[in-house]
DNA sequence: TTGCGTGCAAAGGTTTTGCATGGCA
DNA sequence: TGCCATGCAAAACCTTTGCACGCAA
C-alpha cells in the first residue's frame, strides 16, 4: 500500500457516496461523468479515473472488464459483504449483471485447489451466459 | 451467418495457419502484427483485425477481453475440442492462460441452470486467480 | 471482368499523462 | 504555507471506418 489518502475532497466525497448508495451495480465512466454533469457538483473526467484507481487499490472498489469489451465497470464493494460466496453472472442477452449468492462456489474453489492447485479468486471472475429472464422458455 | 468467406486470399490462409499452429495459446492483434511483419508475408493490422472477426463469427477463433484490458486475444478453437468440458484459467501473477479439462465443470453448469436458471457458457468464462506454479509455497 | 479483400489514412472511443491552478490540512 | 487533488488539454492506445487499389474467381 504505497500511496495513502491524505486529503478528502468533495469530488471524492460525492463520488464515494454515489457509488455507495447504489450497492451491486455497475458504472462505467462515462455513466458517472454524465451523473455528475446534471447535478450541481460536476466532477472531471479524469479525477473520477484517478480517484476509482484509488479506490481499486484500497478495495473499496472493484473494476471490471466485461467482454463487451466497451469500457470498464466499478462497482462498490460493501463493507461486510463476503464476495467469497457469490458469483458474478453477466447474462449476454439483456447485458444484466447478477449478484448470485450460493454455497456451491465454495466447492468450485476446494477443488480448484486441491485438484488443479489454483487459487480462484471468485470476486474478480464473471460467468457469461443467458439468465432466467431471457431464457428462451 | 451473413457474409461468407467467398475469396481465400494469401493474408487470410497465413493468418488461420498461424493461429492453428500455436491452440491453445492467445495471441493479440500486436503479437500477430509483429509475429508476420519479420516474416516475409506482411499483415495489415486491418486485415488482421476483419479476418479475426470473421474467424470468431465463423466459430473457427475465440475472442477473449481478459482484466488487464490492454487488447484483445484470440484464440484458435481446435475442430474436436469440446469447450463445454474444460475451464480457462487466468493467472494474476504470471499471466499465464490455463486449459484446464475438468468433468467437475459439468456440475457447475448443471447447478447454474437447476438452482439459479442461468444458462451459462463456460467457453467464454475466464477464472481469475493464482496459478499452481506461483502459488507461495 | 466483377466484386471482394487489402491496407493506408483517418476517425472514434477509452484511458493516461503533463501541467498550471485550486483547495485541504 | 506546503502539498495534494483537480481538471483542462493533449497524448497514447486500441479498434473501426472510408476509400482507392489489387487480386481471386
Amino acid at each position: 500500500m504505497a500511496s495513502r489518502n491524505i486529503y478528502h475532497t468533495k469530488q471524492q466525497e460525492e463520488l464515494l457516496k454515489y457509488l455507495r448508495s447504489k450497492p451491486g451495480e455497475h458504472h462505467t465512466v462515462a455513466q458517472i461523468r454524465d451523473h455528475f454533469s446534471r447535478g450541481d457538483q460536476t466532477i472531471g473526467t479524469t479525477t473520477i479515473y484517478r480517484q476509482l484507481e484509488r479506490f481499486v487499490a484500497e478495495g473499496t472498489v472493484r473494476k471490471y472488464l466485461l467482454e463487451t469489451g466497451d469500457s470498464a465497470c466499478y462497482e462498490y464493494v460493501e463493507q461486510n459483504h463476503d464476495c467469497t460466496s457469490h458469483f458474478h453472472c453477466k447474462c449476454e442477452k439483456c447485458g444484466r449483471l447478477i449478484h448470485m449468492d450460493c454455497d456451491e462456489l465454495q466447492e468450485i474453489r476446494t477443488h480448484l485447489l486441491k485438484d488443479h492447485g489454483f487459487s480462484w479468486d471468485a470476486g474478480r471472475t464473471v460467468f457469461y451466459g443467458i439468465c432466467d429472464r431471457c431464457q428462451p422458455d
